[in-house]
DNA sequence: TTGTATGCGTTATCAC
DNA sequence: GTGATAACGCATACAA
């Protein structure tokens, strides 16, 4: 069994609120008796029970990290970087992933409602639901959105702009020469993917360039949609010359199925891949990549929640963030 | 503020203790009452506090998964099947990253000895140190270790048998025709590094080649080291002609080396990697892995958990699991 | 500076 | 079947 206070208390023979006092370095003890507790509670590996102390101070320094997906590398890198930061200040993350699964979500969602967690970061996930803003509100907003939009402009949220990075991504490739560049993005009522196309298009147009809506492509993001849509886009009418897909494992299946048809890149499709990480630098030929700041967005979003946390700042913040395009063979056209 | 058991039990007009029980689904409630309870407790979507639940019923349903890498798809591969098994069985997990360092292990260890988890799976890692041992004995052996060894065979263990499967790589290209095969794995006063070792000195001897020390590379698991490896090599005096690399990363940086240097796998070095998911089949050209088992670590080393907790057995056990040698091109002999 | 008393929200042990 | 009541281990307001 664990040393309790009681116990130190005993042991000491003190009081428990002296101990407690004492153990949390808080003022109101003399220095004899806080050093005689100490080396007992040191002697003894005394651990608080932190579903006490929770219990009684009603906050556990530890926040939840729900993601939508483990399997992309760019979400483990924001999780990385919250925990970093989260260590810093005292805080303890706990990893949930919902798969993309709402009823998940919801259940991880009360980790916070039962005060398990101060707070909650969400990173990435389709539009937010509605158990997650009645959770928000009974909660006092202790939710931080990562890359995640609500219909509502409700949500402290740290996103990437990818518009802004769609747009750098098509006025590369105009400047490398590719006239006929095909988008491939997530589900079209996904608000986050309409950012995308509405970079793509506005590009296009100040490029001078025609929009042609057969170059749009909605899919999964994994990896095997991400080959099936090159298999069914060199069945279709209009064959693009380059290629901008928009998230980690589509661009991952997309360079496969061009490399099995027998294409080079970027010699037949120019390919622009998203984010930086370990899986895309794998690829043959380097590919140029919309890179996503995972270190900022971790960072930050954590930032916010502490802000929330501990200031009771109910004012709701956004911070938007500017993927950077990093540029190498995949996309350099052999003519210029 | 949230809806407590309190409130439920005057808005009901019944005692605590019964709504505890209607809510538990403790026999002695009568079915009026029960419905009447749960339907109050749904329309204010009540939550019990876990803390409060934990503390009083010494149990919360939560075990820490605590990894030492996060960077190993790998292991992110065996957390989601803990996961999965997890929430079969009603239980949460908490993700830990110790990133290797032992002082951030011994915090994380504390969930367990302050009563938040149920118990704790170590995924990876240096050999067990004397807090983890010393928290085994404290908390009723609730430790389950995964790819880990400890110097006394004291913990309930999944592992991954890789002299076995190095065995088997050996054994493979020695049929292939190579003759000089190096082995990278990682320090040698690690015990699993020596397993891995001795499955190598085995097959060879097996195999009736002979044993050259200067062939056996110790490396860090990550990139860089398996990049650096390579050009140390090819400036030695013992120029191999196979690598059997025994982690994720050192595979890829030595892949990448080895390319960069101009030489073509595996015409000029057959490559064995490590580990089937999506970081390694993404190489070119496709590689012979050994492939971890991944799905059944996770899953195993929960179960092993769950009867560590419920049964209160605390007879240590092991499981050991055999990885399996997937062949693709980079170790198929041209002149076979 | 130190001790006493109370409460945090639940579960569990008694009575009735 | 139901209701008091005492834990669970800690923090804190207040009294001394």
């Amino acid at each position: 069994m664990q040393i309790t206070l009681k116990d130190i208390a005993r042991m000491a023979d003190v009081a428990e609120s002296t101990v407690s006092r004492a153990l949390n370095d808080k003022p109101g003890v003399g220095r004899e008796t806080k050093l005689k507790i100490l080396k007992i509670a040191k002697e003894n590996n005394y651990r608080p029970n932190q579903l006490a102390r929770g219990l009684a101070a009603k906050k556990t320094n530890m926040i939840a990290v729900i993601m939508a997906e483990m399997d992309s590398p760019g979400n483990i890198e924001i999780v990385k970087s919250i925990e970093k930061a989260a260590d810093e200040k005292g805080y303890q993350i706990i990893l949930c992933n919902t798969n993309n699964q709402e009823d998940k979500e919801e259940s991880y969602l009360s980790l916070l409602e039962s005060n398990q967690v101060d707070g909650a970061i969400f990173i990435g996930g389709k539009l937010v639901g509605s158990h997650l803003l009645r959770a928000s509100f009974s909660q006092d907003n202790r939710i931080v959105l990562v890359n995640r939009l609500a219909e509502e402009n409700f949500f402290t949220s740290v996103l990437t702009d990818y518009s802004q990075g769609i747009y750098q991504a098509v006025e590369h490739l105009v400047e490398e020469n590719f006239k006929k560049i095909a988008l491939v993005c997530g589900s079209r009522d996904d608000l986050i993917e309409e950012e995308k196309i509405s970079g793509y298009k506005n590009a296009l147009r100040d490029s001078g360039l025609d929009l042609n809506q057969e170059l749009i492509f909605s899919t999964a993001n994994d990896r095997q949609a991400g080959y099936n849509v090159f298999l069914e886009i060199i069945e279709g009418d209009v064959i693009p010359d380059a290629f901008i897909s928009t998230r980690e494992l589509t661009t991952i299946g997309l360079v496969e199925a061009i490399k099995m048809g027998g294409y080079f890149i970027p010699d037949d499709f120019a390919v622009v891949g998203y984010g930086d990480n370990i899986l895309t630098s794998v690829i043959d030929p380097p590919l140029t990549v919309l890179s996503e700041p995972v270190e900022e967005l971790g960072k930050s979003s954590l930032e916010f929640l502490l802000k929330l946390i501990n200031d009771n700042l109910d004012s709701q913040q956004i911070k938007v963030l500017t993927p950077e395009l990093i540029i190498r063979e995949s996309s350099i056209s052999k003519y210029n």
